[in-house]
DNA sequence: TCTATTAAAGGTCAAAGAAAGTCAAACTTT
DNA sequence: AAAGTTTGACTTTCTTTGACCTTTAATAGA
């Protein structure tokens, strides 16, 4: 660990348990953790941002503040919608993890599962000759995803 | 003996003695032994790779570090066999989903799991050039069983 | 009361810093 | 000669910092 950012990053999941939405100030945060208030935002557009099921809504001036939303549900063309835009031609494995991680609290993926997809998609799976990790991984994750979708949806007729 | 790497290599395994991962510093190891940051990755690489029964996690950055875990019992598995023996760099689709539907039949996958996994390494999935599907193919499945392997020997604890 | 000013937030962006990764050339050992 | 080791230059990724910008609430003056 060891590192500010991942520790701001718990205390603010820490704040999170037992909400789905918390107000925050972006300067005593800064001033607690004896960082640039700009890191503040560092870590919320790194770590709560929608890829990862967070909204983030703002106000300045006197008495301004952060309000951090955790997403909860969705509707059932949540998975194409994630698959047309967030899934772009490249993607990252922090945030196609956190997209799978995502989908099992929307309970399209069973835990095992999106396992199963992370290890299939790592970097040291895609451990590849030529740096089109990115794009191999989103192509990857865009089969297996339209697959189960399709065979969930044979299943049910 | 008597050269660094085997040196590093030593220290290393002494450290995991009593526990099955640890946290690294590159840099202050290099420093350490008085070498080229380079030559941790090269005693890695060469010692504590995937075939020895080690993963191997990093980050980079401000308060970067290399995790090292070991397998267990990866001497005595038929699992670990099999990648070391049968799972050779390359391998054809056909291949792999003869293996996949072997582990089915000796109950290691659910058939759900093996067909997920047929779905990442498909050649839809691996769309790139021709030649190295093959090892690309190797490496994921590779990766799913050792640690699909993995997780289930954390979980019977 | 209505406006103008000021102060109090939060936002943006780019540069600097701090790791780790890669790769090939040079060197050593077998 | 082949295989294994060591080194260093260069790259990539992630974090931290700071200077400057924008928005809004509060307040002061007319």
């Amino acid at each position: 660990m060891a590192n500010v950012s991942d520790i701001i990053e718990s205390f603010i999941l820490s704040s999170l348990q037992d909400c789905d939405d918390i107000h925050l100030s972006r300067n005593e945060l800064a001033e607690f953790f004896n960082c640039a208030p700009s890191q503040i935002n560092y870590v919320l557009s790194t770590r709560f941002n929608l890829n990862r099921g967070y909204i983030i809504q703002s106000q300045r001036g006197g008495g301004g503040f952060i309000k951090l939303v955790k997403l909860k549900d969705f509707d059932d063309n949540y998975l194409y919608k994630i698959i047309s835009e967030n899934l772009k031609a490249q993607t990252s494995f922090k945030d196609a993890s956190f997209l799978l991680q995502d989908l099992v609290g929307k309970e399209f993926l069973k835990q095992d599962e999106a396992n199963l997809i992370t290890f299939a998609i790592s970097d040291k799976a895609l451990a590849s000759p030529f740096k089109i990790q990115d794009s191999l991984r989103a192509n990857i994750l865009k089969n297996i995803l339209i697959n189960i979708k399709r065979e969930r949806s044979n299943e049910d007729e």
